[in-house]
DNA sequence: TCCTAAGCGAGACGGTACGTCTTGTCTTCCA
DNA sequence: TGGAAGACAAGACGTACCGTCTCGCTTAGGA
């Protein structure tokens, strides 16, 4: 009925060793992290890693991020397609708000190091999500992935540079920038002191 | 005043390790291209890699992207203040015409396998053209950084998208579209066809 | 008084380890061959393994040689003294014979990959049953261990030899070759043929 | 002409390796002696071992065998066939003498823990050569290869025990012993006491 | 008949050595 | 003098066994 004992210890093995892999990450690049420091930090042996990962360091990232993933993953469910169409910022704000919870890992990937197919599957992720809620909207003027492909773009962008910086504002804050730039665009703020140039 | 022998013999045996080293991208993850495998395909011995390279592939990598985007840095010098100002293309134009000329290396570069060093390096340069051309404007209502990174991820990821689909439209296109996506936002599209009209 | 149940099956388990075993050993060199793989041969848990063999396959081993040489012991306590001193080879032929019983597992232990061990045990145990045939003769004209030495390493590779070469004469024929080498030693066969005559 | 000095360098190495090895053997049994421990006693690494011997410990070992047989093969060939047939213990005392030079290496072979291969290529060697003489001498009315396994058996098993027992007698003594069992046989040891009981 | 201790299977775990691979340095030799 | 060739140290890799341990299942023998 419930799980076995022997089931538990093993989660609390990877357990240990994401831990061991994020705190890892705190403190120096990704790829210069080795399996025997990962294990030396969750005081197990580097053969018990390769029993639960046997794919080395990028299977116990991605498992990692997995983990972190699921909780955006339930929130961005929560969107209504009238909170997307509204000029409200839910979906960046949540992302936002996310990034700054995990902001150890996001690191990880948005910026320098990180392992090139996380960035990838977050965006891929978010423009999944983005196009879904165009599409109930039924607009094909543009295409549609490209629209999405663009937003993602600027939006991962943006987190990645916000998390660089080490958050200088708050997650609302660069969610409003974000919001104002992506629906209203860039000409408002060149138009406006362009013209007093005249 | 003209070039001794021996100069142009080292030229020579750079260009023949930058060759190699794009010729492999294509066929390989960069991550996973060995210094010995360079210098095999270049015909050359691994001691000399280093005697021009002491950094390793990561020095010989920027000596090509360096003389990839010489192209690119001149057409984009070429830009004025005028033609950025104005709803012209010009600036996403060029990038996207580079890109379609040299679009096996960006594919590499951009989508899927490529090294994030080099997606960044792309971004952090377009990023410094975008502010140097803000700045010029004066326009610090909003801080120039967050700009042009949000144009700049928009327009690199959307690159990356044209790429990996087989470049679908032309440059052109492309560029138009994000133009107009830059600077009016998605607000038209979706008010547009909205059904709430007001 | 008679045995428990559990005892029973405790020796059935160590039946099927023992059996395991040799016939693993029939297939490959005894150092190339694993715990894991003895205990599969056995349908056993590798812990199984060590709860009856704390020591490891050597100590299995040496179990599986005791069952083999129980035999042999018990045939070379009947060798009265007074055989032992006649010109009979009774000694020589019941080892020969029981080589020849025992041919798969002797060519193991005394041909080509077998283990060192197993050939140094057998040589001590019968360097030890010649040495005591030997002091009830009370004769130390000549170190009885270099005697008891000379006389095993002969006869022990001389069985090498002959499962290495599979058994080419009768056990019986062997064992008169070597009691004659033995007891005469060559002198008579250089002597009749060579040319001195002296 | 004469070799390069990378030729030297390897030589040096391989050298330093050998003398590695047989310096540990003197310390522990041979089975117990691990790549990193032969490379760090001679300072060199553990990637460089496997450059020069890409079979392992066995291979060196091999090397290092090889390499002390040469001479005891060059002196058994300068034995005539009268020194052979002659009651002279030539070819004996020569094997006694020389293992007493090289007892560490002939330990390791000889008693408990050698490579069995070893025991073997020795042996077979010796049987060899004492065929060899005695073909000249055309006896068959014994296959020739049981004597000469059976004295090579003897021969190698008394040098073993003789070095086991840290050489107690010296080389002449032990050759004497050898020759005299091999030419007479035990027989006049047994009589001349077994008489006495009559 | 239950129930309770033992034998056992399963497999996680720490540890150690393996043989391989790549890196970067150095030295020697050749053109 | 630039480059080829290649020996070498260093150190991470992933694999393979080892011996130990803990966990439950099964099953027999005494209650």
């Amino acid at each position: 009925m419930s799980e076995r004992k022997s089931d538990r210890r093993v989660l609390r093995t990877r357990q240990l060793l994401r831990n061991a892999l994020t705190a890892l990450i705190l403190e120096k690049s990704y790829e210069a992290i080795t399996v025997q420091e990962i294990t030396d930090r969750a005081n197990l042996g580097r053969a018990t890693f390769y029993l639960h990962y046997p794919g080395g360091k990028d299977e116990l990232l991605a498992s990692s991020l997995e983990e972190m993933f699921d909780g955006l993953v339930k929130r961005l469910d929560s969107i209504t397609h009238e909170d997307f169409l509204s000029d409200s910022n839910t979906l960046s704000l949540m992302v936002f708000q996310h990034a700054a919870e995990n902001h150890e890992l996001y690191r990880v990937f948005l910026s320098g190091q990180g392992a090139v197919t996380m960035t990838r599957q977050i965006r891929d992720y978010l423009a999944r999500v983005i196009q879904k809620q165009f599409r109930q909207h039924k607009d094909d003027t543009l295409a549609l992935e490209i629209l999405a492909t663009y937003m993602t773009g600027a939006l991962v962008t943006l987190i990645g540079w916000w998390l660089e910086n080490n958050m200088p504002h708050s997650a609302e804050y660069m969610s409003q920038v974000f919001s104002r730039l992506n629906s209203q665009g860039i000409a408002p703020l060149v138009k406006n002191t362009g013209n007093s140039e005249t």
